[in-house]
DNA sequence: TTTGACATGTAATGAGTTACATGATTTC
DNA sequence: GAAATCATGTAACTCATTACATGTCAAA
């Protein structure tokens, strides 16, 4: 249910249309919410159907009609009411957590390969989610300044601050899980290359 | 599609019937994967149906007939490849970072009561982790006890090992947690009341 | 002339949640 | 006699994913 409030964060800061919402999204609100185009505009029109947002039909003659969106009295009191709701506790549901638990059932080859991975895709969040932190905190993120310039100066540094703590969090669980799986290599090399009689080679007592 | 793989798992350990696998299911697989019982029962008979586990009906007179499953070689067979194939990137999706990216919408008390839940609900998580860890270390985690029985011991180490692995990673990303929302709270503090012309107090420009 | 960006979706499927249903037995 | 535990689910719903569908315009 979490989409409807990613869209509406997204366009408090500015009003927008579908195709910029889709471009936008995948530019800030992705890092912290990932959704694809084909849940973004079902999602849109029902946020309008709803009276949340408010929509204008642009048509420049020769291309699609497009749709512009506003965020609404309506939608920016739901998004407050969200914000003052308790989040509801995460579950845990990472099945690289729960591969590597039985990690027993493989070969220690292939543990490897699997860490490896792990390393990769988070050292790459990493670098990504760095490089967004900082266009927030010197305010040369596109998306943020546009935000930014309908407020007084005054507020600036509450609105970004925030921000970056949100990234902050989301840049260190990528260094973390990049950590940790560099420390599941090392044990891969301490258990070496796991010959015998353990259940990867396939046999049971 | 893992919930398969996290009963595979934990019924590779010993078999067991439905009712042991719901309850075991909570004290160990679970902190890796959250599954309720209504998704355990139908994935189980799935699993016979595929002749991934086997089903013996075990009626003890006057109770509910109940049905003991066990890893058939092909349920082996499918944990293994899965073990081998590519784990998908996650996906991004954390109300809690949504919430914080935004609350440049609430007051500065909301953002607090969110981040203190936060904290509360990690720190409790962490206390759960650290002692099932404990027992995984010392080997007395029941479930890890049933498991050990069938492998020589010379096997246990490189059991043990990634199961501690795993709830290292856990633990630590669940203080990690904790340390953001401790951080928020600082920040909360430093932004003080939020009292002023911001989006918070409803007004736009 | 082909590629890529613009522009908006639908359809089918799969995964996960919530609430409810049922009845026996053991323990207090 | 009531409550907890044993024992197994179904039904309805929401949420999310994957794959596909359609057509225009601008630039190389």
């Amino acid at each position: 249910m979490s989409i409807r409030f990613a869209l509406l964060s997204l366009l408090s800061g500015r009003e927008m249309t579908g195709y910029e919402v889709s471009q936008q999204f995948g530019r800030s609100v992705a890092h912290v919410w990932h959704a694809p185009d084909s849940q973004i505009y079902p999602e849109l029109r029902r946020l309008a159907d709803e009276g949340l947002l408010d929509v204008e039909e642009v048509d420049d003659g020769a291309r699609a009609a497009k749709k512009r969106y506003r965020v609404t009295d309506a939608g920016l009191s739901a998004l407050r009411d969200w914000l003052a709701e308790p989040t509801p506790g995460r579950r845990q549901r990472d099945p690289a957590y729960l591969k590597a638990a039985y990690f027993e059932w493989t070969t220690t080859a292939t543990a490897r390969e699997r860490l490896q991975e792990h390393l990769d895709f988070h050292a790459e969040q990493q670098r990504m989610l760095e490089e967004a932190r900082a266009t927030l905190l010197d305010r040369s993120h596109p998306t943020l300044r546009r935000r930014l310039e309908r407020y007084p100066a005054s507020e600036h540094e509450r609105i970004v601050a925030w921000k970056v703590f949100a990234y902050d969090g989301l840049v260190d669980a990528a260094a973390r899980e990049v950590a940790w799986a560099r420390r599941g290599l090392e044990l891969a090399d301490r258990l070496g290359d796991g010959l015998g009689d353990g259940p990867a080679a396939g046999r049971q007592a």
